[in-house]
DNA sequence: CTTGACCCTCCAGTGACTGGAATGTCTATG
DNA sequence: CATAGACATTCCAGTCACTGGAGGGTCAAG
């Protein structure tokens, strides 16, 4: 199978795929002309590869998930550790998130938005507390 | 003043001042012997910068803000329409973390995290339909 | 034999810094 | 006056995960 039709059955563009064959995540064959020559295997590694990484799982994260996918003696454990730690991170994120959330519709709120210069935003950005929701 | 007064003042790291510097988002002035020489006006302005960033403005936004800071004859509406694209993008983003976290955080209940190889995060992400939560 | 769809490699750019090397300048002390 | 150390400078490379594009080779159909 060349790369063209793995694109397709994985849902990953096909720059994507040679991407991740440089950062060794996959290695396909090469067919005598120097095209790639995928199996279905890799087909169905670089699937799990885009739900991993649509889930959020950095490349490395995903190195090891691809890892103890095929690893028939992985403990479940190990999976799971890898998949709280993202999924703390992403409750930091949320966190991080939500806190600039509030202050900017805060500011935001408290703007006329009219043609007059007086601003809430500009003054908060200004001010030398800054614009930190007390 | 130079620059390492200016970071301690700013709250900013010198690196991020020069970087600031180099893209144009402020200009300091040169001393005789090459050192970056900062005004009390370039302190109010990386500040500003910092908070800026600090709400996740993107340079570009920041660039624009501090535009319109400097504006005396500004609309506080060109101000508020910033804030509010970005606070789109913040929403937006807040969305897909929480989508993911959903998926993730059922996986990762559904996994024993023992030391059997049976693993619900693993066979979602290898499953046909994906860890996409029906 | 040509056309067009595919494939290849290599280079550069994204955003917003950050680290480090190699070098120059200033200030305080012996 | 020499020197040490704290500061400053520039420039290059790396981060993360791709993405775009140039320039060229390969293949199947008509």
């Amino acid at each position: 199978m060349n790369i063209g039709d793995v694109a397709a059955r994985a849902g990953l563009p096909a720059k994507t795929i040679r991407y991740y064959e440089e950062i060794g995540l996959i290695a396909p064959d090469r067919s005598s002309n120097g095209y790639r020559k995928f199996s279905e295997a890799h087909v169905h590694q670089l699937a799990f590869l885009g739900r991993a990484r649509s889930l959020g799982f950095s490349i490395e994260d995903c190195r090891i998930l691809l890892g103890l996918w095929g690893d028939r003696d992985r403990a479940s454990a190990d999976v799971k550790a890898v998949a709280r730690k993202h999924l703390a991170e992403i409750d930091a994120k949320m966190e991080e998130l939500a806190q600039m959330r509030r202050t900017l519709a805060d500011l935001v709120d408290r703007c006329a938005g009219d043609q007059r210069p007086d601003c809430p935003i500009l003054n908060d950005l200004a001010a030398e507390g800054g614009p930190v929701p007390s």
